[in-house]
RNA sequence: GCCCAGGUAGCUCAGUCGGCAGAGCAGCGGUUUUGUAAACCGCAGGUUGUGGGUUCGAAUCCCACCCUGGGCUCCA
């Protein structure tokens, strides 16, 4: 799981990079260019190019871009050389602040303060001087293939209380090639983006009049999200959880308790008001499951207890960072909160995560990136619990970790105030990482609300409480599964297993019957009578991402036959029923992504 | 929330300088009865996101709001 980088492609990734901030400086002399009052920040490589980030007198349009473009291009043909040279501090901030370039004497101003710097690094092409740690390409000429991409608003020094300025955002490449390689890339996501295929695929929709963020699922839709969850229930089940259902609001006091009103607020709805009791919406599910741990007096005998629920939380999102499915306002955890004793911790800790990889590796996830977040060791004051509970819970992560033998990022100081945690994220096809399971300790919620055990010799214990959910949240699972899928969902997912495509109306009865038998055996079947050539109705069933097209005519009418044909274009020929039923069952059943 | 760009039929989009709101696909009706990715003909479909303003006249210009997209920030 994690990359091993061979020397030369290191040596590669930093060519790259040093060619795609060259890319930026050349953006940035281009910019000047066209309008001198310009006043420049940042410009940075970044994973697939660059960008810079400008203070202009005037909105950029389109038309800038493409002129942008173009007087890039003239100064990457005049291979202006990329000369390196210092500055004492003082002499540079003065010759910064002459060039009406605030940022820059800001930068300098900084570099002065937290490194103490004497001297700054400057870079010069041609005219344009920029305050520059390098590297850089030798000249101009060496930047490559390059396209510039968007503009976008963005805050200087990702402060929102300051200045917002404009970026422009590029693509820069070793080659046309690669370049090209890339634009298809971006044409390929977008044609998998969850929002256009959830449309397409008649999925699920957002709706004005109900508001943002807000999903309707579908009856296609609601189909995989419901063979999701009879996969979660069985499957938890079998993994010792019970399940539990709890409300959608409780009382303000109860989000006193447990915290969320000090620390969480911000993405709280606001309350409503019944008998003179403000009650809120639930953004998370613990404080519920913690109830039916306290409802009476708990044994040690009866740890671990395992609580799950797919239970519905509402939070309020800024309206701007909401995408789709991937981030919305209303959404399903498909939470558990597991009490145990501390001696139960590592199997516990073990078995969870063994658990979740197992299911989402039935989901077609192999490429995994985990993450251990931990506290920062003696900086006791700035989380909940006991020093030797963190010493404790992580070493148990750690082990269970191991134990697996699973590579992982350790993240320290990323840690929550109540208690170190892994996630495991996947990257989509766009590139962006998304956080699915996540398995948490929580040394505050017990304590907050007094949760205690029996334990052997009669006094009371506090329980280790630990919080897991596996698809995270089932709409953004939902959306990243059928971008990874690109709508064309394994058997067992598909809505519509199979269509059964009658040639001519005389084969509809045939088509019925043989659909009634499928149906009968648990095969999702739909009959296309529309008085449609064939070839047209292949083709809408091709579109719907069908895996399995039955086409019958007078041939498959005289044998019992059906003429199968894959979505994937293949065809099987004549089968028989029974045959074919059995085929498309067993694939369901393993759910497996074969057909 | 902020910056920028958008919102015209179910979908994708056109609509010039302010002068009769259009096309393709989907839908519906008919004709066709088809052998592995789009048959043909016809019909219907609109509060031009919502509300206000300017104007003889607004999809078009102005204002406010709603929603969507790209980012920033934040997160499952």
């Amino acid at each position: 799981m994690t990359v091993t980088i061979k020397t030369d492609e290191q040596q590669r990734a930093r060519h790259l990079a040093a060619m795609r901030h060259s890319a930026a400086h050349v953006l940035a002399a281009a910019m000047l260019d066209l309008m001198p009052d310009a006043k420049l920040a940042i410009g940075p490589a970044i994973d697939t190019g660059f960008y810079y980030d400008f203070d202009l007198p005037r909105t950029l349009t389109p038309e800038d871009l493409d002129a942008l473009n173009r007087r890039m291009r003239r100064i990457i043909k005049q291979k202006q050389v990329f000369q390196h040279s210092t500055m004492p501090v003082d002499e540079a901030k003065s010759f910064f602040l002459e060039r009406n370039q605030p940022y820059k004497v800001e930068l300098i101003e900084d570099l002065e303060r937290e490194a103490s710097v004497a001297e700054v690094s400057l870079y010069q092409n041609g005219d344009f001087i920029d305050l520059c740690e390098g590297p850089h390409v030798a000249n101009t000429g060496a930047v490559g293939a390059f396209k510039l991409l968007r503009t976008a608003g963005a805050y200087w020094r990702g402060d929102e209380n300051r200045q917002q300025l404009q970026r422009v955002y590029g693509t820069a490449w070793e080659t046309k090639d690669d370049l090209n390689a890339y634009l298809k890339f971006l044409e390929e996501a977008e044609r998998r983006d969850h929002r256009r295929l959830g449309r397409e695929l008649d999925l699920f929709s957002f709706s004005e009049d109900i508001g943002p963020g807000l999903v309707v699922w579908h009856a296609k839709g609601g189909h995989v999200r419901s063979t999701m969850e009879d996969y979660w229930r069985e499957s938890h089940r079998a993994g010792g959880y019970e399940f539990i259902y709890t409300p959608h609001i409780g009382k303000a006091s109860l989000w006193q308790t447990s915290g969320h009103l000090n620390w969480f607020s911000d993405n709280m709805y606001a309350p409503v008001e019944i008998d003179e009791q403000q009650y809120y919406l639930k953004p998370m599910n613990c404080p519920f499951h913690i109830q039916v741990y306290k409802s009476r007096t708990r044994s040690y005998r009866e740890l671990p207890l395992r609580y799950t629920e797919a239970g519905t939380v509402y939070r309020y999102e800024r309206s701007g960072v909401l995408h789709g499915l991937l981030r919305a306002r209303g959404f399903t955890q498909d939470d558990a909160h597991l009490f145990c004793r501390p001696d139960q911790m590592d199997s516990e800790l073990t078995r969870v995560l063994q658990f979740c990889l197992g299911i989402l590796d039935t989901y077609g996830f192999k490429d995994l990136e985990l993450e251990l977040s931990t506290w920062e060791r003696g900086e006791t004051t700035k989380y909940a619990g006991e020093a030797q509970d963190w010493e404790l819970a992580e070493a148990g992560l750690v082990k269970a970790l191991d134990e697996l033998d699973l590579s992982y990022k350790r993240m320290a100081g990323e840690a929550a105030f109540y208690g170190p945690k892994v996630d495991i994220k996947i990257v989509d096809v766009l590139g962006r990482p998304w956080q699915l399971s996540t398995i948490q300790f929580d040394f505050w919620l017990p304590q907050a609300f007094g949760l205690e055990y029996i334990g052997e010799d009669g006094s009371a214990r506090r329980p280790f409480m630990i919080h897991r959910a596996l698809y995270g949240s089932i709409e953004r699972f939902f959306g990243i599964l059928l971008e990874h899928y690109g709508g064309a969902f394994p058997v067992w997912l598909a809505p519509v297993q199979v269509v059964i495509i009658p040639i001519a109306d005389r084969h509809n009865e045939y088509a019925q019957q043989v659909a009634a038998t499928l149906s009968e055996a648990g095969v999702l079947v739909d009959v296309d009578t529309r008085s449609e050539r064939m070839n047209a109705k292949i083709r809408d069933a091709q579109l719907q991402k069908v895996p399995y097209m039955a086409v019958v005519g007078d041939r498959e009418i005289d044998d019992g036959a059906v003429n199968v044909r894959l979505r994937t274009g293949e065809n099987c020929g004549a089968l028989q029923v029974a045959e074919f039923s059995a085929r498309v069952q067993d694939r369901a059943q393993s759910r497996s992504e074969a057909l």
